[in-house]
DNA sequence: TATTGACCTGAAGTTAGGTTTAGATATTAT
DNA sequence: ATAATATCTAAACCTAACTTCAGGTCAATA
């Protein structure tokens, strides 16, 4: 058994994120001694989970979702399983829009790199898409479609 | 010259967001007649500028700090290429970071997938990663180093 | 002239995931 | 017994990028 200061140092979480998790039903019927706090293997456990999860990308509410679905045993596996699906969903997209957003950001680099050396902009504003160099140009083209 | 409500058309945003972005200080200038705001072209290039600015995850203060960095010609263009630079930093490492949450999430996707046929964990709880199918190991592997 | 519709403002509300504050209670060390 | 430290709660605050609201103005139509 554990206190909430204990448990803070053993993840290097903030107390007040800890009672904020609490708060939100992470840790459903956590022990509590004349109203203190007793985090025992079970909200350790809940712990390493709620990390991992939180890593995936999900929401609070849905980390709590999960871990009802896990307490419910194996009537909810294609909850579960549903719930990482969707999330994967999500997660591509996301991966997609960034890798876009980083072929603008490279492409601006390389834009500005060029500026630096011409000391105007002249060049860059008569260049076309065949002038540039093969990456820059990819690049361009991925934001642009 | 158009009026908020038609640039919102053309845009597709919502005319509060047209106002925030001029509350913002993303519109410098930009006319008014007897209180009512007036979009020139200028305003409409500064929207564009906006929008691709935003696909590249830059926040408000940056774009409005790049815009005005826009605005002090030549003299600014090592500051634009850093903003970049250091956008790309952040992007990258986001990406990378989203990868590592993709993998952990086919690996639970299927881990769902076999408790579901199996009807139970007995087996996936006695599996060593060498167990796994290669895909699956890899993930695993990826997001608990 | 009256009314509708588009526009204006400042202030407050929204969301997520916390953090901070104030004041109370409990535990531990001297 | 007292002082210092740790814990507790509820409520307010925080950020970013908006959105909504209440109340007022402006311009064109009936």
């Amino acid at each position: 058994m554990y206190t909430i200061g204990q448990i803070s140092e053993m993840f290097h979480l903030p107390i007040s994120t800890l009672r904020y998790y609490d708060k939100e039903g992470l840790f459903p019927d956590m022990e509590r001694v004349s109203g203190i706090r007793k985090f025992s293997e079970k909200e350790i456990e809940a712990l390493r989970a709620i990390e991992c999860l939180k890593k995936s990308g999900l929401e609070i509410k849905d980390i709590k979702q999960f871990m009802e679905w896990c307490g419910k045993g194996s009537e909810t596996y294609s909850q579960r399983r549903d719930l990482f699906l969707k999330q994967k969903e999500i997660i591509e997209s996301e991966i997609q829009r960034m890798n876009q957003a980083l072929d603008m950001i490279k492409f601006k680099c390389w834009y500005y790199e060029q500026a630096m050396k011409d000391g105007n902009e002249d060049r860059l504003h008569s260049m076309k898409p065949e002038d540039m160099p093969e990456e820059i140009r990819q690049a361009y083209k991925n934001t642009h479609k």
